[in-house]
This record gives structure tokens, C-alpha cells and sequence, in this order.
DNA sequence: ATGCATGAGGA
DNA sequence: CCTCATGCATG
């Protein structure tokens, strides 16, 4: 019998210690792949849990509508006379071209890039993930609720790579008011019974697609070591390898795009915020998470 | 969960 | 051609 939870070797009467323990949702499954339960600590909350949803760090001001108010970084105040020229309006991105760059002189206690509060993000994400668990629905199921809904749809694709924080951080931003809209309607309705939550709009026959490449691992080891020595090859580079390895030029050329775009999207692994007194520097820190 | 594909928008 | 945001298809 594989245990899959991790170790509650918790003996009983130990002292109230300050042991933080971030809480790490563990799932239970059966062999269907089926989401039997939630495990968050010690407490397991079973999906049929038809009312009692105990989850709701909802923490006041946060806002339920798709309003983005879009929290201005602290700006540091001159001393100065300021053009009274303020208005609340969200106006749009302003276009910062370097998202990992930070400028000197600027503290950022929490850090966000591109306007974007990565620390929510990632609390969001964790807490829309147990919550989609709580209802007992499975991303598929989440993408196809949500294609049936007005506004903006996304796919099961786009639900676990927002979990997994494997996309940019503008992309969270913008999907994160969606699921965050969604996800109170469906508690909503599952309190009222409404089991129609993965209601189904027929889909429209869709345009055929290329069926996808399937690189031979000799020629992912060459599109590699390509890669390693020059993530842009020219035309006509890409043209030699495409005729070495005997794919099609734009196979190999979609190759390096996408390869490219691999390295950007995730937002895991971007530092977390500095907590205490700062710490000394982090030179290089790998941190590879682990997959459940 | 992730790899390759598509398509819009930008130089 | 590239980057970016996304999705279909697949392991």
C-alpha cells in the first residue's frame, strides 16, 4: 500500500511550537484519476462536501467584480508640486519592456513585475485549485463551463498552466478575474443544488490542424545542442538542420519559437519576495518544484 | 501535464 | 521573421 501522504509524524502532545508549515494540499485520487478528496494538513475535506465549503481566505477589499484596480507600485512622493492630474481610471499596460529588470533606487517590498502582484497570483492560484477541487470538477471541466459562459473562455490547457504558474505574468493577470468571477458563480450554484455547472454549448466543426511532430530524441538532441550555442539561428541555419534531420524548415523553425517561449513563461521560479531583513543575495538558486 | 501549432501584432 | 497568448493533441 503506497502511502501518498507525507509524513504526519506528529506526536501527540508536542509542544505548540512556531513550526511553519506551509500547507500543501495533497489529493486524494482513486484509480479513475477521480478527485476524491482534498488533503490540506491534517484535515481532509471530501468533495461531497455539499455546503460546508471551509475555505475563505477572502480577505476584505478583494473585489468580486472584474474591476482590476489596479494597484499602483508604491510610488515614491517628490516633494513637489504635483500636477493635479490624477484619474483612477485603469488605464491601460504601460508597456515596461524589461519585466525582470528592476530599476535602482526603487524598493520593492512585494515583488511584481509588469504591474503584476506575483504574491497574489500565486496565492489565487493555489486557493482557486483547492476550491475547483472542493466542487469536484476537473480543469476539462472548468474550460468547458467556462466556454459556455459570456466573456472571455479558456481551456484546460490555460487552467493548469494558470495552477501551475506556468505562464507569463501578464497572462495570469488577465485570466485570474475570470476564474476568480467563475469560480464564486459555481460555488453559488452548488450550494443551490444546480449541478450544471459543466454545461456543454455544442462546439462549432473546427478547422483541421497539422497533426503534430514528433521529434525523434537523436533530433531533439541536435535541435538541442543547436539551441544551446545559439537560440536564433538564421534561415538559412535553420534551413541546414531542417535538411540534416529531415523535417520540415517551418517544423524546426516553429521549434526554436517555441523553445524560446518555454524559458519565459513561468512565473514560479521568479524570485519569491524577500522575507525578514534582507537577505544577502541569492547568486543562483535553482529551485525545481516538484509535480503532484 | 506538456509539446507542437496557430494566428495576431510588431518591426 | 519574431514574440506572445492560447489551444489542440498527445504521452
Amino acid at each position: 500500500m503506497p502511502n501518498s501522504v507525507g509524513p504526519s509524524s506528529q506526536s501527540g502532545g508536542g509542544t505548540p511550537s512556531l513550526q511553519v508549515q506551509p500547507i500543501t494540499p495533497q489529493l486524494l485520487t482513486n484509480a479513475q484519476g477521480q478527485i476524491i478528496a482534498t488533503v490540506i494538513g491534517n484535515q481532509i475535506l471530501p468533495v461531497i462536501n455539499t455546503q460546508g465549503i471551509t475555505l475563505s481566505p477572502i480577505k476584505p477589499g478583494q473585489q468580486t467584480s472584474q474591476a482590476p484596480p489596479v494597484s499602483q507600485p508604491s510610488l515614491l512622493r517628490m516633494p513637489h508640486s504635483q500636477s493635479p492630474l490624477r484619474q483612477a481610471s485603469s488605464s491601460s499596460t504601460t508597456s515596461s519592456s524589461s519585466s525582470s529588470a528592476l530599476s535602482v533606487g526603487q524598493l520593492v517590498s512585494s515583488d511584481e513585475v509588469d504591474g503584476v502582484n506575483l504574491e497574489e497570483i500565486r496565492e489565487f492560484a493555489k486557493a482557486f485549485k483547492i476550491r475547483r477541487l472542493s466542487l469536484g470538477l476537473t480543469q476539462t471541466q472548468v474550460g468547458q463551463a467556462l466556454s459556455a459562459t459570456e466573456g472571455p473562455a479558456y481551456s484546460q490547457s490555460a487552467i493548469c498552466r494558470f495552477e501551475k504558474l506556468d505562464i507569463t505574468p501578464k497572462s495570469a493577470q488577465k485570466i485570474k478575474p475570470v476564474l476568480e468571477r467563475w469560480m464564486a458563480e459555481a460555488e453559488a450554484r452548488h450550494r443551490s443544488g444546480m449541478q450544471n455547472l459543466t454545461e456543454f454549448i455544442g462546439s462549432e466543426p473546427s478547422k483541421k490542424r497539422k497533426r503534430r511532430t514528433s521529434f525523434t530524441p537523436q533530433a531533439l538532441e541536435i535541435l538541442n545542442s543547436h539551441f544551446e550555442k545559439n537560440t536564433h539561428p538564421s534561415g538559412q541555419e535553420m534551413t541546414e538542420i531542417a535538411e540534416k534531420l529531415n523535417y520540415d524548415r517551418e517544423v524546426v523553425r516553429v521549434w526554436f519559437c517555441n523553445k524560446r517561449q518555454a524559458l519565459k513563461n513561468t512565473i514560479k521560479r521568479l524570485k519569491p519576495p524577500e522575507l525578514g531583513p534582507v537577505a544577502p543575495m541569492d547568486p543562483l538558486v535553482d529551485n525545481m518544484e516538484e509535480h503532484p
